[in-house]
DNA sequence: TATTGTTATACTCTATAACTATA
DNA sequence: TATAGTTATAGAGTATAACAATA
């Protein structure tokens, strides 16, 4: 039996759909029922689903925020780590954001037929390239990490600015182990 | 151009690479850094990154501790779901998870045929159908349920209980609007 | 006319094997 | 012998269109 993978954990919300009139034959009792009228009291409990709900809406908007400079997620990440580590090798890139080796050269031959990426041969390692933002590059990167700066509040305008800062000192200790 | 999907932002970690020895030319000054070498301060500074990072965490070990029950996440939150909302729709499970039908279709035959779900017939819409937890099913979620109890409590063991609730409490309202 | 569950199917994302050039 | 980058491809996840039955 092949692994399941981690990806459908996560998804793009769509248009939020009119729920139904059938309501649960016996909702537990206690807990306060989510929007759909379904008892999730649980499932809230729990920091998996917690983060992976949170996680989507955050990248929700980051997908609306950031087409109009055609970045996905995964590739402003790749974009933003080459201008905080010019000369960066592929290598590194896939260990720190655990991407396959495979799946990263495609992103990269994108980045780098935009003209926002140049490679240029490593000082030591023959066999390595070291990667680099153009000038359009960094142009962009930094509009990009502009926008993402002003999203991260945006998304947590429900947060104050010391429950932000708590919220994601909590997550770092949660994934840096 | 087909809009990106969300997917490709969670991943399954897998074993550690060992980093080349390619420092970066010009770390960023200030910031501690990752055990890559690489200086992600700034994305460590972003809510959907961390978000990103602690769901993948959490999900990986989720992924590892459900693998006798035959469940990975969607599963669970299905067969949870269910538990607590006996006679709930297939539409309903769609609206609360994120989950497009044709998608869930799969799901529910497949939990169907190793007999842990009842489909009956809705009482008041014959489209519809009633979903409900067998009796072994019931033993399972139940089973599987205490280990994800369990396991919330082992992948938060950076943080005290108290901790534990306010990051629970914040990733809640990031996501409840 | 709209909705529930469904089939078929296209597209995206993730993973494995294997190759070359170099270390 | 091991590693960086790459190709090809298999496998899993996500999306849209369209249908029959019912509301």
């Amino acid at each position: 039996m092949p692994e399941p993978s981690v990806a459908n954990t996560l998804r793009r919300p769509r248009a939020p759909r009119k729920t139904a009139g059938t309501a649960p034959a016996s909702p537990s009792a206690g807990g306060p029922e989510a929007s759909s009228g379904l008892d999730t009291s649980y499932l809230e409990t729990l920091l998996g689903y917690n983060a992976r709900r949170a996680a989507l809406a955050v990248i929700t908007v980051f997908l609306r925020r950031m087409a109009p400079f055609g970045l996905r997620p995964v590739d402003f990440s790749v974009l933003t780590l080459i201008a905080h580590n010019p000369g960066v090798t592929s290598r590194q890139l896939c260990a720190e954001l655990d991407i396959l080796p495979p799946n990263l050269v495609g992103m990269i031959k994108n980045l780098d037929k935009r003209g926002l990426i140049e490679r240029k041969p490593h000082p030591s390692d023959r066999r390595a390239q070291g990667l680099h933002l153009s000038a359009e590059g960094k142009q962009l990167q930094k509009q990009a990490q502009l926008t993402a700066t002003r999203l991260e509040h945006d998304v947590s305008d429900t947060l104050t600015p010391a429950e932000l800062d708590t919220l994601n000192a909590l997550l770092r200790k949660v994934y840096q182990r």
